[in-house]
DNA sequence: CATGAATGAGCCTTCATTCAT
DNA sequence: CATGAATGAAGGCTCATTCAT
C-alpha cells in the first residue's frame, strides 16, 4: 500500500481497494502469519476495545496475551507505532473480507453503497471488538502530529470507499449531485456513531440500525 | 448549560461573555478567582484543540497560560476531572449562546432543526478551538469508566437536543417516522465529522458544509 | 512549662505535675481561651484520631472545622509544629483534669499508681478521640529529628508520672526493687496498647482492661 | 513467616541468609531479581529505621541503595504496598530465625514465653534497624484503612505467638488465669517500648532490659 | 482579625524504550 | 527466538508555607 500514490484525480485520498487490502501485509506478514504477532495483535484489539486507546499500553497487552514481559511486544514490533499500524491493518483486512463476502459481485451502485453500509454495521455485530478498536484508533490518529498512525491513512481507508462509490454514482446519474466528501464522511461517522452507542447500550438492535442508516442515506443521496 | 435539562445557564460558569482573554502570561498579579479560572479554561481549550485531549496535561496548560507552575491549576480546580468538567461547561455555554442568538425565537420545527445544524457548523467556523476541544472531550469521555467526565452527560448534552426536536417533529407530522436516537446521533456525528475534517483541511468551506448537511438531513427526515 | 529545667536529680525527665499541667497554656492561652484556636484544636484532635497523624493535614483540619481556607490555621498557629504542640497540651490538660478528679487526694502510693493506670484507661473510655490522638502524636514525635514535637517532651509527660511514683514507692518499700524507667515505660505502652486495640475492636470492655492492667502491674511491682 | 499461620517459611522470601549485603551502590551491574530485591529491602529497612516510616520514600531508598532512579524500586516491586509487605516479611523472617535458634527445642511453656521475650530483646540488640523498622511499620499499619499493610496481619504476627503461649500455659496450669489478649498485647508493647527507648538512649543496657521484662512478666503471669 | 492567591517541592505511578545477554 | 534488567520522563496530586492586602 502506498498512501500517497493514486491512480487518478482526487487530491490525496485515492487508494484502490486492492491496495487498501494489502495494508495489513505491509510489514512483511504473509498468509503464514507469525503466530506470535497475531497473538499480540489480538490482545491489542481486545485491549483497545475494552480499555480504550489511551489506557492501552504494552503492559495491558502482555497481560491479555499471557506473555512474560513487555519486551515481547517491542521484540516483535518496531515500536508502538508499528504495533498500532499492524493492528489497524489486521482489522481492516478482516472487515474487508467480511464486507467483500457480503457484497459478492454486486454491480448496482446503489445496492453497493447501501450494502456497504449495512455490511459494516453487520460486521460490528459479529466483530464488536474489531469495530470498537478501529474507531478508537481512527479517533486518536486524528489527534496529534506524532500520532501512532497517520490520520490521512486511516481517513483514506475508512472514508475513501464511500467517497468513490458516491462520486461514481453521481457521474452515472444514480445519485443526486452532492459533495461526495461530506456525504462519505457523514456515512463513516454515522457507522462510528453506532459503534459508540453500542458501548453504552449493548442491547442495541444492530439490524434495525443498519436498516435505519441505509434508509437514511438512501433518501439523502438518491437522484430526484 | 445544565446537564440534566435542556435550558441554559450553567451553575458556576455564569460569567458574562465580556472579554477576559487579555489577561495574559506571567504578570505576577494575583487575579480574582473567576478570572483566573477563565484564563486556565481558555488555555485548556486551546491546548486540547491543538494537542488533543491525551497530550493535554497541566504542564501544557500552564505553558499556554503563562503561569508559574502546574500547582496553579490544581489550586483553582479540584483536579483534572473538575477542570475538564468546567471546560466542557464553558464550551457548551458559548455554543448555546451562539446558537441561541442565531435561532432567535424560531418556532418552526423544520427550520429549528436545520438551523441548529447550520448554527453548529457556523460556530465551528468562528470558534474552531472550542469545537475541536468539545469533540475531543466527548470522544474521550466515551472511552473509559473513570473518564474525567461522564459519557452519559456529554452524550445527553450533545445529542439530546436533536433527539427532542426530531421526536417532536415526528409527532406533529413535520418529519417522517424514524428512530430519533439513530437520526440524532447521526446528526451529531456528522457535525463532529466536519470538525475532524477541518483539522486536515483548514481550507474547508464551512458554509458549504453547513448547507450540505442541512440539505442531507432535510431529505433524510422530511415527511413524504 | 520548661522542658529542660528540673528541680531535682534525674537526668532530663523531671517535670512536676504542676509544671506539666501548664503545658497547654505555654503559647499564651488563658482560661478565656481563644475560641478559634480551640475550634481548630478540636478539629485537629478529631482528624488525628480518625485519620491518623500522617493523613492529618491543614486541609483535613479546616474541612472538619468548617473554615474557609488553610490560611486560617497558619494564621492562628505559627506552623504545623505549633499546632501539634498546642493540641498535645490541650489533650494532656484534659487528661490531667480527668485523672486528677478521679484520684482526688489519694496519698497511698500503691493506690495512686494503680489508680493512675485505671484512670487513664477510663479516660480512654470517655475520651477516645483525645486518647487516640495522644498516642498518634506520641508515636510520630518519636520518629524524626525534625518532628513536630520533641520526643523528649512527650515522653517526659507521658511516662514521667509513672516513673516518679515508682521511684518514690520503691524508696518507701511499697514496691519492689526494679528499674523504674522500664517499668514506667511498660505501663505507658500497656495503656497505649489498649488504645490501639480499641480501634480494631471497638466493643472492647475497657473496664475489664483497666482491672486487668491494674492487676498485672500490681503483681509486677509489689514488694514481696 | 506465614501470615495466617504460626509456622515459618515465607512464600516468596525464602532466600538463604547468606550475606548479600555487599552488593553495593551504583555498580551498573544488572543483578538477578532476587538479589536486587534484597538490596532494596535492606535499604528500605535502614531508611525506615533512621528516617521513620513517614519520611521514607522511594527517593530516600534509592539513595541508600545507590540506585539510579526510583524507577528501580517500582520495577522490582508492584508498588509501595508490595515493598512494605516484602520488607515486613523479611524482617519477621529474620527475627523468627534468630528467636528460633535461641529457643531451640525448648518445651517448657514458662521458659518458652520468657525466652521469647528475652530473645526478641536480644534481637533488638543485634538487629536494631530491623527492630525499629518493624515497630514503625506496625505503628503505621494500625493507622489508616488504606495502609500499606493490613493492621490485622501485622497484629496477628506480632502478638499472636504470645497469645497462644499464654492461652496454652493457662490451660496447663502453668500460668494464672488472665486475659491472654491483654497480656500478650502488653508484652508486645513492652518490647516495642524498649525499641522506642533505644532511639533516645542508645546506651541503654538491653541485656538488663530483657531480664527486667522477663522478671516483670514472670511475676505477672505465674500461677499463684 | 481574616482572607485569597500563589508557590516549590515532593509523593507514587505509569510509560515506551534500550541494553545486555 | 526470547528474555530480564534498567531507565528517564512525565503524569496528577498533596503538602505546609508565604505574600499580599
Amino acid at each position: 500500500m502506498q498512501v500517497n500514490a493514486s491512480s487518478d484525480g482526487h487530491p490525496d485520498l485515492e487508494l484502490s481497494d486492492t491496495e487498501l487490502s494489502e495494508f495489513g501485509a505491509g510489514t512483511g506478514l504473509t498468509l503464514t502469519e507469525d503466530v506470535r504477532r497475531r497473538q499480540i495483535i489480538d490482545a491489542t484489539i481486545s485491549a483497545i476495545a475494552e480499555l480504550g486507546y489511551v489506557k492501552t499500553s504494552f503492559a495491558r497487552i502482555v497481560e491479555r496475551a499471557g506473555l512474560s514481559s513487555t519486551r515481547m511486544v517491542s521484540y516483535h514490533f518496531a515500536g508502538k507505532s508499528d504495533l498500532v499500524q499492524a493492528t489497524l491493518g489486521t482489522i481492516v483486512d478482516r472487515q474487508d473480507t467480511f464486507v467483500g463476502e457480503r457484497l459478492g459481485g454486486e454491480q448496482d451502485l446503489r445496492r453497493l453503497l447501501l450494502g456497504q453500509l449495512r455490511a459494516e454495521v453487520a460486521f460490528l455485530a459479529t466483530h464488536p471488538q474489531e469495530s470498537t478498536a478501529l474507531v478508537e484508533i481512527g479517533t486518536h490518529a486524528a489527534t496529534a502530529d506524532d500520532a501512532d498512525v497517520s490520520a490521512q491513512v486511516v481517513h483514506a481507508i475508512r472514508v475513501g470507499r464511500f467517497e468513490r462509490l458516491l462520486a461514481q454514482g453521481t457521474r452515472h446519474g444514480v445519485f443526486r449531485e452532492c459533495d461526495p466528501q461530506i456525504m462519505a464522511l457523514t456515512m463513516r461517522q454515522a457507522i462510528d456513531g453506532v459503534v459508540l452507542r453500542l458501548r453504552q447500550q449493548p442491547s442495541l438492535d444492530l439490524d434495525a440500525c443498519g436498516r435505519e442508516l441505509a434508509d437514511l442515506f438512501d433518501r439523502a443521496v438518491r437522484a430526484e
